[in-house]
Formats: C-alpha cells, structure tokens, sequence
DNA sequence: TTACATAGTGTTATATTATAACATTTAAAT
DNA sequence: ATTTAAATGTTATAATATAACACTATGTAA
C-alpha cells in the first residue's frame, strides 16, 4: 500500500467524499482553506492519485472520482456509465467486461495494456422524467 | 447524406488528410490562410462534424481524427487503439466487440445509447525500439 | 547519522483548450 | 417571397493544464 502525502490526502479526502465527479478547479476552491492555493499543487496530486489508481478521470468530462473498486489493480481496466441528462457517473464493475476487454486483441497485432470505456446513456431517473 | 458547410468542409479535409489525430488550435493554425480565423469557427466545425459522425474526437487526447469506418452510423459506438508511445491512433472496426459492447447492460438497468472505448499500448513497431 | 537520492511542495507565470454573447449572412423549407 | 434554421464572423473571456525554478521532506544505504 501506498501512504499519501498530505496534499494527496486532502485531495483524494474531498474527491471520496463527493458524490459527483470532481473538476480540477472546483477542487481547488474547496481545498483552498487547507492551504492549496495554487492550481498546479492540485494537479500534481491528481496525476499521482491516478497513476496509483486512487482516483480516475472521467476523460470526456474532465473530471476526477474515487475509484469504487476495493482494489487498485484495475486503474489499468476502467469502464464507467454516465448519464448525459443528471452528469451522474458510477464505475462499472463486472467481470464479465473486464475479461472481454482485457483479452481483447484487434488486427493490427497490439497488445493493450490499458483501457478506458465509457458509456453514456439516461440513467433511471432520467428517463422515466 | 449531410453536405457539409464551406467551414466544416476545410475543417474536415485538413483532418482526414492528416495521419494522426489533430489538435483544434493547430487545425487552426493550418486553415488560417484559408480565411478561418477564430478558434470558435473551428470548434463549431468540430462540433457539428463528430455530431454527424465524420469525425470523432480522442478524449484522452483532446485531438480528432477523421471517422475510418465507411458509415457514419458507428458514431455513436467508438473505439481506438492509442500507442503510448508514437501517439498513433488506429480507430477499431470489429464487429464482435462492437456487438458485445452495444449489448451490455449493468446492473443499474441503465439503457446506452453511445460508448466510447480507448486502448492503450505500444503498437508493432514500438514494442520492437 | 550523514550523505545521497527521490518524491513532494510552494510559487509565479504562462500555455492550451473551449465557450459566451451578439450581430450578420446563407441555405432550406413552406 | 417569406420565414426559419443553420452557419458565419468577431471580440472577449472562461476553463483546463503545464513549465520552470527554488526549496523541503522522506527514505535508503554507507
């Protein structure tokens, strides 16, 4: 395991507690009280949050979430449902994908090491609005 | 069939013939003499241009390329091979992942209406440096 | 425990990516 | 011909992200 150093902590401590992904700068307001000021000490840690597989970014809305699986293994196999009305993102965890995509081999003969898949749709409650 | 626009016209000609993924400041920089001045003129291009599927855009890149596949009707099913290492981008046509994917279902019972799926490696001539 | 290397911090400045707002023009549909 | 929707041109600005440099803390190994 890993031990956060503290400007991690208290970036990884406020993006666990949202329940919505987290926007670099948005953090950066709510973390201005505990003395980060500056937009590049939020990054830093968000770059370290992800390359140990703490946190993940939502590529197309650049946006940050804890990582909801108890294990930091699949920070390299990552899939993620959102809904295009409420913005609500929840990791996906299923075996059965992550088996598919993680043996998944294309023509051209490379071999993956990494994937990010995300799914976009109506949730729910979005749909029955 | 779409026509397109005397903009999105030159926006898109400059990415296909690209081979590699184009960045929206440097397509810019390169349709300037063409009389497109503004970064808005080339991102309402780029908009309208992935909304209809002729091209789509590398989220984990911020970059575009031209959509490979003849149809335009896969725009909303992506998938792209990214090598880490030489940055090339090879979009993926495979039929069974593309069915396995537009299939899924998670457990939250949330209906996908689009996906977008990024791999990352080394591709063949990579591997071998 | 000192020295060395590595990782993390603080700070200022700046680069890169993207959109708001508004006036005008062109193309398409009735 | 008139109306409507789509596209354009323009200026300004918002939002996202990194460069460069000086300094501090932490872990490791002699």
């Amino acid at each position: 395991m890993h031990t956060l150093s503290k400007n991690q902590q208290i970036i990884f401590d406020i993006i666990d507690k949202s329940r919505e992904p987290m926007k670099a700068y948005s953090i950066l307001f709510n973390v201005q009280k505990k003395g980060i000021k500056a937009p590049l000490q939020v990054y830093r840690a968000l770059d370290k949050l992800v390359e140990i597989g703490k946190i993940h970014k939502i590529e197309s809305r650049n946006a940050f979430i804890a990582c909801q699986n108890s294990s930091c293994q699949v920070s390299k196999a990552t899939a993620f449902s959102i809904c295009e009305s409420c913005e609500k993102v929840t990791e996906i965890n299923n075996s059965s994908l992550s088996k598919y995509l993680s043996n998944f081999k294309d023509k051209a003969g490379m071999k993956y090491s990494k994937y990010n898949l995300e799914f976009f749709g109506l949730c729910k409650k979005c749909i029955t609005k």
